[in-house]
DNA sequence: AGAGTAAATGTAAGGGCTTACAAAATAGGA
DNA sequence: TCCTATTTTGTAAGCCCTTACATTTACTCT
């Protein structure tokens, strides 16, 4: 069934039934009329194919995260859908596993959709590929917002979480509390996110005149598995830091698995602040201090970032947005003697 | 850039152009080759929108669900993604926040993409509108595989969870470890699943002699704080269940927030057996005996039916595959004299 | 060399829609 | 009633590809 079969039954030109589908006003009232009653009957959908080929217009928008079942980018499409919908414009999204292989292979058949825009978190290794990394697949054809994950001297728009930052007021809620002996699980250092958050970490201790000292760095993966590790490490020192600041979620979990392991708790053995909410502590009854920020907000602005730089195609001024963090203070930052 | 563009510059037909951008052999090396080369020098991507109206033929498929950014469905749109990858085809996500009306807008846009197919897990509203709701809407015009949820009457495709079988093999296993007097936190009842796991503790129960007493089915509502709530009703009674089965890992969550606060733990104060795993307790060094599907495979397995169904789309032989249920025996089930 | 076959390329129709422009129908006014 | 202005409808080109079929070119064999 086409718009042509329509057109034939209700005995007027294709043209009059496009007018009547696209809401057209220059169409008699019986005619629309007894055009969509045979819509009706026939059960005919128009073809958005058809319609985008023949307005060179596609009303999709491409979304490409590293791993769609972790709850955090699923968070973020959550957060990038709701804008769309407003719009009625279409998703398009691919998962690329982390692996830079998938990414490209994505963005070409995104490309060939010819999707109207792309939010996109790159995988960890695309950090290093540099400023025109995406350049060489996207080439200003489509708008492009980055979210989350940043490219190296990048210049594209995006929408990043205040990373420096949050870990800096993390650490000074620490510092406040009179710890001084702070140790701090990273994030992968080559990866952005990792290197800022430790960052906003030493930043906060040098400000504070407190010495940063290797032996309270340690580098996790952003797993929990690491933070597990390493807290063992660092619970059994035999001197103790008083106080440790973990860069994400997935660890300080990994982390309270060793504290539980050695019947440890905080603040009483040792304080403790994450970076990201880690809502399931709830549950025990362990009030974790935390900086945070929205990641379902991330996946908004960077949509609405996104609609923005589609309407305003011609204008090339180029969007940096940072997402502030919140301090949830909760009682684990103390300093109990 | 378009494909004629390329037909000129390299002074070929665009139906040799065409060719070699599908792989057809026919075309001479060099002159492939010259394609090619223009091809990439003026950094010409095939539109997938022409491609597929001349074709007729969209190589899409569509993902509806109730809620991404639940990690249940996350974890089922990547088994489906898994699948879809290797066929190099795309996904069209849509989100309906388990409203019925989103749904219906999701998918008539998915109709009008000319979708290949339609993998979807219906809200929970949809299954009391019955055999022909969604029939009204997609009408054979496309394959389709109902993932997780059922539509009531319905004889569409589809996989699901073994939620009868599930329930009765947790429940036969607090049973086979004497416990008589045995709780449980049911889903939403006018939810399918709701209702299945009910009748599987109903069925061993029976089955095994025990009497079924309405005082101890408590209807939850799958997510958290019913868990809570009615957590805190059975731990509170002045004759305690023995056991509880609980039949959801959201609820599982709420309850063991309850037996927290009220400083108990299981076996030694109930026996507690949940549906679907709570891989977070392993932190705290709770021993969880579950039984559950893999829902990333759940979503594979839908994917594969769908793109079976694609390949043959003549005959129409409806298929129904349940999932079955994996135990997972930890401890908690135990039942301490 | 010429016929016959296979390989390589080209021509043109079509896929289902939008839309500028043209044409027809209707309404309004003198 | 006739003319003009307005509303309504129709015509046909174009969007960018694929592909059946036709044509040309290259090769093989006597």
């Amino acid at each position: 069934m086409k718009m042509s079969d329509i057109a034939e039954k209700a005995g007027v030109s294709i043209a009059t039934v496009s007018r009547v589908i696209n809401e057209d006003k220059n169409v008699k009232d019986s005619t629309r009329e007894k055009i969509l009653r045979i819509i009706e009957e026939y059960d005919y959908t128009p073809s958005a194919i058809a319609r985008n080929l023949s307005k060179k217009d596609n009303n999709t928008i491409g979304v490409v995260v590293p791993d769609i079942s972790n709850p955090y980018f699923s968070e973020m499409v959550e957060g990038i859908s709701e804008v769309v919908d407003r719009e009625n414009l279409n998703i398009l999204i691919y998962n690329t596993n982390d692996k830079i292989e998938k990414e490209q292979k994505s963005l070409q058949m995104l490309l060939e959709q010819r999707i109207k825009g792309l939010v996109i978190t790159v995988t960890s290794e695309s950090y290093e590929k540099g400023k025109n990394y995406l350049d060489k697949f996207v080439n200003g054809k489509i708008p492009v917002v980055l979210a989350d994950r940043d490219i190296n001297y990048s210049s594209m728009d995006c929408v990043f979480i205040d990373n420096i930052g949050g870990a800096y007021k993390g650490v000074s809620v620490l510092i406040e509390n009179d710890h001084k002996d702070i140790a701090i699980i990273t994030g992968p250092l080559k990866s952005k996110p990792g290197r800022d958050r430790l960052r906003g970490y030493r930043n906060a201790l040098s400000e504070n005149g407190i010495e940063v000292i290797d032996e309270n760095i340690y580098e996790g993966d952003f797993q929990m598995e690491s933070g597990y590790k390493l807290g063992k490490e660092i619970l059994n020192r035999k001197k103790r830091p008083t106080s440790v600041f973990i860069s994400n979620n997935q660890m300080t979990l990994g982390f309270f698995k060793a504290m539980n392991e050695m019947k440890l708790s905080t603040p009483k053995d040792i304080a403790v602040l994450s970076f990201d909410r880690v809502e399931i502590l709830d549950i025990f009854d362990i009030k974790l201090t935390t900086v945070s920020a929205s990641v379902r907000e991330l996946g908004v602005r960077a949509a609405e970032m996104l609609l923005e730089k589609i309407r305003n195609k011609d204008k090339d001024i180029s969007q940096k947005m940072i997402l502030q963090t919140n301090l949830d203070i909760k009682g684990s930052e103390k300093k109990l003697v």
